[in-house]
DNA sequence: TACTCATATTAATATATGTTCATATATTAA
DNA sequence: TTAATATATGAACATATATTAATATGAGTA
């Protein structure tokens, strides 16, 4: 759904910083291969639920098995609101899913790529 | 790897939550499988830096190419402060590297981890 | 030396985010 | 239905974070 981008590029001049870019061509050849601001920023979104150190720790946990919210309260000895605020965070952004047993809910990663999310990001923490 | 599971599980307190835990032995197995609270805030302030639009613009935009500040600020039509404050962040981290040539500064991801960082989010952002 | 340009820093304000308390909802059992 | 339990929600507060403008630094160059 992106506008049309008929206007010559070189033509465009770069105003909105007070130094102008050196390198036009590099310039253009990138903005071309970023992706749409809409997914950059979804994106931004989703490493910013990872940015926390409460939630790191519910994810951490539901990486190594699912958890009701009041196991996780006890492990990470928070507060259930605490920890139900954030459950529905991560749960809104699909990190997690949750399912009901009685009165009990399950929360689990959605899928691996959080997974491997989580231990890229340790690895590079580790070698550090 | 476990330590002796002697004492009755039933037997021990969980008062840190309102609500206590239900599985006491899951508790305790995921406890010691967690990572030391240290490493996790850690990796909690890594993918913090990776949590927002203006620093997700810069670090995608040198997944692409290295670049100097004045082209991040053409480039992302932001002015040179706000770059180089979030390149300043960066680099603290480690995630970015910096590189001098007369006058100007090159930056560029400091190793491949962080690139996997990006595409492996990226896709999780694409599918959902 | 002094001058210029690319980048860094500081301090101020504005904005976003997490936590807490109080309370609401949903499910089960009696 | 009522009581009990697990989880969710809303509003207020405190804190962290980003943004801006003004200014400083420091490398190259005349």
């Amino acid at each position: 759904m992106s506008e049309t981008t008929q206007h010559s590029p070189a033509r465009e001049a770069i105003e909105t910083c007070a130094v102008k870019g050196i390198h036009h061509n590099l310039i253009r050849a990138v903005r071309q291969a970023m992706p749409d601001p809409v997914r950059l920023y979804a994106l931004a979104d989703l490493f910013k639920l990872f940015g926390d150190g409460t939630r790191i720790g519910i994810l951490w946990a539901l990486s190594e098995s699912e958890m009701c919210v009041c196991d996780l309260c006890a492990l990470l000895r928070m507060k259930q609101p605490a920890v139900s605020h954030q459950l529905k965070n991560l749960k809104q952004a699909r990190v997690i899913k949750a399912r009901r047993e009685g009165k009990v809910i399950y929360y689990a990663l959605d899928d691996e790529h959080i997974r491997n999310l989580l231990n890229l990001g340790m690895e590079h923490v580790l070698e550090a």
